[in-house]
DNA sequence: CTTATATAGTTGCACATACAACTAACGACC
DNA sequence: GGTCGTTAGTTGTATGTGCAACTATATAAG
């Protein structure tokens, strides 16, 4: 059956996609969750938890532990939301930003050699492909 | 940049997936591992747990305590291998095989339908795509 | 203002996962 | 037939993950 073809290699490219980037991120000594969350952080003004669950798209207690170890390995720093005392602003500290510059060259680099099979043509048939099929995922947040 | 996106998609279009699987096998109380584990398994022979590692491509200890589970769900039975004793055979219970041949139904059907978006020929060029890129993944297990 | 509801975050519990260290048994070599 | 490297499986430790219950604070309703 056609259907469960296409099923299967989604999943395949899946593990291709995440067994290189766990490659790729572990010589930093990051998980590919802990780079994602690194990617949304600033050492400005930070984010709250909250929206870090809705970037990454994890539960809240995922994030909570998730930040209490980048807060253990110094890459991040929690502190109180100055307009909210039930939140708390994340932000990197100057070495969490310097790892995170780090792995994001290298992790930028992989992506490219990784889809190098790809003409770009097919990279963008396959862009048009996949959109198509997670459209129905889209819905809810394509207001017009 | 286009292999970005690209990469963005495949992460996006498994989140489709993981998330529907997770949905249809819960009704029936598993997880989509113990899903892929129990499509494995028969009543008869069944398979050692070094088997399933290989089978599932993940680590040994994951399938031990995967199995562990599985066994005090009653759905599967560990028993001694015959022919070597160091080995366990994992067989399914009638109760397991039940449990998977129901779950197995709803998430065939369950594909067909998250794939309805896309027509037989979109398929067709998603798998060949994706083959394409995975290329690099097999050419260890490709003799010929 | 008080009450009721909603939101931010943490914690307990269960499952998935990898790596490393370990035990027990197999196999090969002399 | 002992010794030694290999293989099967388990266990400890760490991380990621979701759900449910919980605390504290904010906000709306009256």
């Amino acid at each position: 059956m056609l259907s469960r073809h296409v099923y299967a290699m989604i999943l395949e490219a899946f593990l291709y996609i995440d067994d290189g980037d766990h490659r790729v991120l572990r010589q930093f000594g990051l998980t590919p969750t802990q780079f994602s969350a690194l990617k949304q952080l600033d050492v400005a003004d930070g984010r709250r938890l909250t929206d870090l669950t809705e970037l990454l798209l994890v539960d809240k207690s995922t994030v909570t532990r998730l930040i209490d170890r980048l807060e253990q390995a110094q890459l991040v720093r929690r502190v109180p939301d100055p307009d909210d005392r039930r939140a708390q602003r994340v932000v990197l500290t100057p070495v969490g930003l310097e790892c995170r510059e780090q792995a994001r060259a290298a992790h930028e680099l992989s992506i490219v050699q990784r889809m190098s099979d790809l003409s770009a043509s097919e990279q963008q048939q396959l862009v048009v492909l996949l959109e198509k099929l997670c459209a129905p995922l889209r819905v809810k947040s394509t207001p017009s």
